[in-house]
DNA sequence: TATGAATGAGTCTTCATTCAT
DNA sequence: TATGAATGAAGACTCATTCAT
């Protein structure tokens, strides 16, 4: 039941915890539990995190910040602007499927904790502004140009977001359902990643 | 704090819960809320419903029948099928419109419960197996006839569901983030419907 | 599960208290399972009896009342010493076999509940002394002629109380470790009454 | 009331709950007045024994382990049958001079919790079979040379255990309703060791 | 760095009892 | 006579947290 040794037993207490916030979220892990599966002892999750809420802070921030970095860093705007989009919708569904529990993790805290609401709202808000601010002229050029069909901004990465997070956040209740194998769904979610840039660019077409 | 109001006790409870379970989800509701919320003494939601689990149950059936039985009887053999894919799409989201907190309800309790992920795929297998069968046929027909390009059942009611349940699960972060009303959120929603049946249609097309 | 209705509630009540109450004793009946068992409500338990202490005593004292009287009234002093002490030994099994889990309701709420060993005391100290007190002088006289040998009442008494008693209270135990029917344990308990006798006549050879 | 001793807190509550145990039994007493009891928190049984079903086991056990042992362990083939089965009388007698209140937790819990029943039986039907046998073998033997009457092995433990078990359960009924002293009782106890030991052999003259 | 011991607050649940009807 | 509603007290158990070592 240990995990192997090798790492710092803080590496190892901020992996469980990791694996187990992503099964059942904040409230239903407890700090015995993670001590248990680490196999230390429980006051030393609180020697190296305080409380449990700094714990799950510090992995969700890291995630939060990966998830968001990844998103950010790999817009070319020397490429067309469809080219773009196809990109960016193929490479945020890639993210998930490293990290195929993120989303649900995310939705439950955002959703049930306004502390964290609050904290991402504040964080996001920080954001450079000329990002959302490009985007929005981009495709406002492309509208202009008679190349897209009038649509705002946030109603496109409604869709991509909709599209995107639903396969994975439904996953293991699509899998119990249709009695569906891991390996079958692995192979499914890579036709849906084409599926959803398809949707995504005939809901575009003028 | 006290709800005072002509209803019997064991409506209010029921309320009252329903509330805090589709805010907070089974986990994260005490009985303890539920009866200080309702003005009651705690023991009396065990004496009407024995246990959280029982009134959790209640609750979680009758808005499953409910919104199973809407989706069910909405289909009308007579017309075409393109149709009668819109009127799904636009159903469905109308029961979301009445019960909005419900997907994320659903959502949580399925993924972080066992038992009731068991509980539903029990219920479901029992649903006439033709209902889905004749939506095959028929999509299939169409897809012989060169009317709607070739896919399967299962990727348009991932489709569906994905641009449906989106908006209502992910509703209060994106209130708070774009700072929106929930007047104005009310009319995008209702934007957001043509929206869906749009991108749906287009994502059908030859 | 309901019992027959043609007794009057009372005295369902005080049936199916009996039986439960011989079955777990006093502390692991609750006036709920009575209730439920009765086929009433809740509250009308405590309206006929006002708690359930009171609902207890007035079972115990009707079974303590049977119990001694049974015991008091079956000495017929025209007999000779051996015989009535054979009747009191086997008057005393027959009640038994009436009441096989008396023995355990009395040990234990006696053992258990101070308060019901002190009324018990009370009960006893008030019972005639005479009685008591014969039995020694007849006792005496019998040593003294040399018929049986110097032992005191008590000890009679207590060497009578152990035979008795103890097949009946570990009939339980018993039957489960040594896979006995109910039948078969019934043939040997009708067995075990005349050893009792002989092993008590023989004890008190001189 | 608080015990502030030199032993570890664990062993106090071991103390404290056996002591408890043996005198209401499990049901009747709860890890609130133990804990009372020792003077610490509640939850600190909880700590150190799980759940008040394993403190109860753990006591239950050692208990069981240690009467079944001492019974197991003192026979010598090397003696004559008769001479042997007064050490057997004698020794189970002064296990139970050493723990007074262990009978009646024993025939409380195996009466009340058929779980407890249920182990019990198992861990009986391991015992070695061999024991048994040749108890009943020896017993043959004599009988079958005229030392002793016709009579099962069955027969005569229950003797042994009516007769040496009595006297512990009833105690405190005994010396509340004769009003005798713990002093006294003590001296009658012994006496009594003597006399069941008469009582038997003379039961089992030819 | 790591641990065992300890605690207070909170969880769900059961129970005997009361009261108005 | 009978009931449904309601309550306070108590039960076992879990948890995050602290502290001395």
């Amino acid at each position: 039941m240990d995990v192997k040794s090798d790492q710092s037993t803080e590496q190892q207490i901020i992996e469980v915890a990791e694996k187990l916030f992503m099964e059942k979220g904040f409230a239903l892990t407890s700090t015995t539990e993670i001590a248990r599966k680490v196999g230390c002892n429980q006051a030393l999750v609180h020697y190296y995190f305080r409380t449990k809420e700094k714990l799950f802070e510090s992995i969700f921030e890291r995630k939060a910040q990966l998830m968001l970095s990844a998103i950010l860093k790999m817009d070319d705007p020397t490429q067309p602007f469809e080219e773009r989009l196809r990109k960016l919708v193929e490479n945020h569904f890639d993210i998930m499927v490293e990290n195929p529990q993120l989303p649900f993790l995310f939705l439950n805290e955002l959703l049930t904790n306004p502390k964290r609401l609050e904290l991402l709202t504040q964080k996001f808000q920080m954001l450079p502004l000329t990002l959302m601010e490009r985007f929005a002229n981009d495709l406002q050029n492309e509208i202009d140009k008679g190349r897209i069909r009038n649509v705002t901004p946030i109603s496109i990465l409604l869709t991509v977001l909709s599209l995107n997070l639903t396969p994975f956040i439904i996953r293991p209740i699509f899998q119990k359902m249709t009695n569906t194998s891991d390996e079958l769904f692995n192979v499914i979610i890579q036709q849906r990643k084409q599926e959803n840039i398809l949707i995504l660019m005939r809901s575009l077409m003028p």
